[in-house]
DNA sequence: CATATGACCAAAC
DNA sequence: GGTTTGGCCATAT
């Protein structure tokens, strides 16, 4: 692999550990990857992906329940809503449905 | 070394 | 629902 800063593969450690038809935050990836408050660098590391595919990427949205991948957007909204993902027409997911365990409290 | 920008976040308005 | 502000840090120039 070719990260660049060593928090990288922690981060993309992380962002494999998110089940399919599940969806995380960048800011939560960061906490469990060791770096509480760093978010920016999730978003970072993930947009040095580029063409690696060896991390669901797409699995990655904001703390508001949107798609923030400008790039990518489309492919993102389309490979959630194939995995079952609901994705709304403003690229909007309910966290309370879909969002992963580690920021979902409520399950019971 | 200094600035600007970015797949962010939370609080405040 | 939106914008603005301060904070975090990696890259690019």
């Amino acid at each position: 692999m070719s990260s660049q800063h060593p928090a990288y593969a922690a981060i993309y450690a992380v962002v494999r550990t998110i089940p399919p038809g599940k969806v995380s935050s960048y800011g939560r990836i960061a906490i469990l990857a060791g770096f509480p408050g760093h978010a920016r660098m999730v978003g970072y590391a993930l947009h040095s992906l580029h063409t690696t595919h060896d991390v669901p990427w797409w699995r990655v949205i904001n703390a508001h329940g949107y798609i923030s991948n400008a790039y990518h957007r489309d492919e993102q909204r389309a490979r959630l809503l194939a995995e079952g993902v609901a994705v709304d027409a403003r690229d909007h997911v309910n966290l309370h449905e879909y969002g992963w365990e580690a920021m979902n409290f409520r399950e019971a």
